[in-house]
DNA sequence: GTCTATAGGTGGATAGAC
DNA sequence: GTCTATCCACCTATAGAC
């Protein structure tokens, strides 16, 4: 595989686990076998392989979504969630909920990504939320928009504190609810 | 003030803004207008810096709880919601929200601390969402204990993402949405 | 309690040889 | 592309004077 994104896979693992702030070059350096000096090659600042961890991360998140082909919305909601869940059981967190965490520490750049990922994971939501209200198969108040937010909201928390406790079931019981509180 | 308050004041608002691993002692001594190793006298390790920091928070957050005398479930819940939303307004993070992130990279101690944290917080909401159902005023499926962990993890949630988004709108709309689905 | 001074380590990053 | 060597800033922490 190409070194590039190698070093994209292990520092993003290592970003999921513990966080922007809490893994080095090093870190990376000591999996794959390489010097620091190395790495500066292929990402010369911290700050550019960061930006690169969540435009991949949101290219291969959108990839998924969009795969999501089935029949209902109750189902591709279900589908939604069983990614995070399938994340969350591989030990880690969503990347881009552990980096809204530390938002307030990030590079510009990075914050700015940051907010795309999130926009366009809304506007999928909500536009799955609106078929399904329109028929019917799906019941809420307010915009679907607004809900979307609920719903990003509640399951990056459920993650994060599910991993905390180390209870993948956490999670599960939070997205059972909410999707359960959707349906006709 | 005693220093060891001022110091604690100084820690808790960085870490609440920066996360544990976004401040450092040089920080806080340059608010303090004091030198690091003055630091170390009252806190020899950053660990138990921590440590008090959740020990601390716990106690003075349980109290607010406990002074929480309102009316109905609903009420206590409002104002319970209301607890986060003025630390979100002061733009920021719940400390053990922001350190849940973290989890991975903290020592035992706070690990440990961290967990009673929410335990305590999830048996206050336990009880109030108990009573509200025997006394008619909310509807909900399931235990009470498994719906505490479900309003704890949305709202700590919301609150992060409402913090990176520098929309405080996008936390009360989720606390508002969750108090009325379990109303009657 | 607070200071100066310093230790010992790690952080991200660069120069230049191979 | 990867290496050695190195820089400098910063980190947590300690010793010992005041």
């Amino acid at each position: 595989m190409a070194t590039d994104e190698r070093i994209l896979d292990l520092a993003e693992r290592l970003v999921q686990t513990r966080g922007f702030n809490g893994f080095s070059y090093a870190d990376i350096a000591a999996s794959l076998g390489v010097t620091k000096a190395s790495l500066h090659y292929h990402f010369p600042a911290k700050a550019e392989l960061g930006r690169s961890l969540i435009v991949r991360y949101e290219s291969n998140f959108l990839a998924a979504l969009a795969a999501i082909k089935a029949q209902g919305a109750v189902q591709r909601l279900k589908r939604y969630a069983g990614i995070y869940a399938d994340v969350l059981r591989d030990g880690r967190m969503c990347l881009c909920g552990m980096l809204a965490a530390e938002y307030a520490t990030l590079p510009k750049a990075m914050q700015k990504e940051l907010k795309h990922f999130f926009e366009e994971n809304e506007r999928w939501l909500a536009q799955v939320l609106e078929e399904g209200r329109r028929s019917g198969e799906l019941e809420f108040a307010g915009a679907p928009r607004e809900v979307a937010s609920f719903l990003v909201s509640s399951l990056e928390g459920a993650m994060m504190l599910a991993r905390s406790h180390d209870q993948v079931s956490r999670f599960t019981s939070v997205a059972r609810r909410l999707i359960e509180e959707l349906s006709t």
